[in-house]
DNA sequence: GTGGTGACGACAC
DNA sequence: GGTGTCGCCACCA
């Protein structure tokens, strides 16, 4: 946001998605101006499993609403974190998926 | 500068 | 809804 980095910009975003929702890749890199850029804001993720790295990943997944990065946080680890925010999981996808979705532009209506 | 890779997305079948 | 193909962008060797 603040930063030019592509990287950064991506952290902030998802730092900013709320407490029982989700968002998924392409609306962060929509949101960052490169709405192709998708496959690069997963690959920014990537760096979410760095120690001290405080992001919540978890509640990034694809246009599907499946759990897509959910083997890079061993097991069902992914899949519990959501379900601990109320977010229901069944078979690797985020139920009412199209509902608890959480769009980066509703940062501006704020 | 070039090529390969990836936690994706849109489209076709 | 699921699978395969192609296109996209940023990063690293």
């Amino acid at each position: 946001m603040t930063e030019d980095n592509f990287f950064n910009n991506v952290y902030e975003v998802v730092r900013r998605i709320p407490y029982g929702r989700v968002t998924s890749y392409g609306a962060i890199a929509a949101y960052l101006g490169v709405k192709s850029a998708s496959r690069s804001v997963g690959w920014a993720l990537n760096q979410s499993h760095v120690p001290g790295f405080d992001l919540p990943a978890h509640r990034v997944v694809n246009r599907h609403g499946i759990l897509s990065g959910k083997a890079h946080f061993g097991g069902e680890r992914m899949k519990e974190l959501l379900e601990n925010e109320g977010i229901e999981v069944f078979e690797d996808r985020v139920v009412r998926f199209k509902e608890l979705f959480w769009d980066p532009f509703e940062l501006e209506l704020d």
